[in-house]
DNA sequence: CTTGATACCAAGACTATCTAGGTATTATTC
DNA sequence: GAATAATACCTAGATAGTCTTGGTATCAAG
């Protein structure tokens, strides 16, 4: 049984990674989380998810990783944003807000 | 190729359906243009997504449809929402307000 | 008489997410 | 000292919703 409204976060978590790592390099672990509590927890990234994301940034030249050593001292592998993938996250982040305020305005129509 | 920004759509056609016929009853072309002009063209409702999508939620007893005529005088199918769609309308929309004010408060930070 | 709009339908491709498994290390708890 | 939870990565296959592209049919406009 698939989770409940997890549809809606089609397209959008590739934004959410980018934005994440605007604010610097992070390991992917690192990054589902921070997603999670900016959004106290509205938003949950299921690591099936995570990892084939950060993939298809880094295969798109979105990102790019390094591996390194966490907080914690164990192996991992650290993302980065290039330039194309800021560029990407400015245009994606202007068609969210586009699309979003579409959709939540026919909602709260009446 | 596919559209651009066209996976945002996932998960939310199916709640701008519910609250299109929320208004009344309508044909699924109707339901279509509708939403496009609503959104003032910001969302494209393709045929290929409007149909099954319209099958999935009669399917899902949140519709219900009857053959009639178009204002125009052709053959249409008309879809009304069920108590079960209201309620399940009610649910979705909440749960985008919650989704989408997410996303958008993290992409707007600095 | 051809084009565009209206109105429906369906098969198959695509793609992103989720489920459910796995490895390995470290810290905590009993 | 043994079991559990948390950290950190990875992958195969299932699932689901959208899109592409095709089709049918009618009618108005040019």
């Amino acid at each position: 049984m698939p989770k409940a409204g997890t549809k809606l976060l089609h397209g959008t978590l590739d934004t959410l990674i980018l934005k994440t790592l605007s604010y610097g390099a992070r390991h992917g672990y690192a990054v589902a989380r921070w997603i999670e509590q900016q959004t106290g927890d509205a938003i949950q990234v299921e690591e099936g998810s995570l990892y084939p994301a950060l993939y298809r940034l880094e295969k798109k030249g979105l990102l790019q990783s390094e591996w390194g050593v966490s907080e914690l001292e164990r192996r991992a592998k650290f993302y980065s944003l290039t330039e194309r993938g800021q560029a990407k996250l400015d245009a994606e982040t202007a068609e969210w807000l586009r699309f979003s305020s579409a959709v939540t305005t026919v909602l709260q129509g009446t």
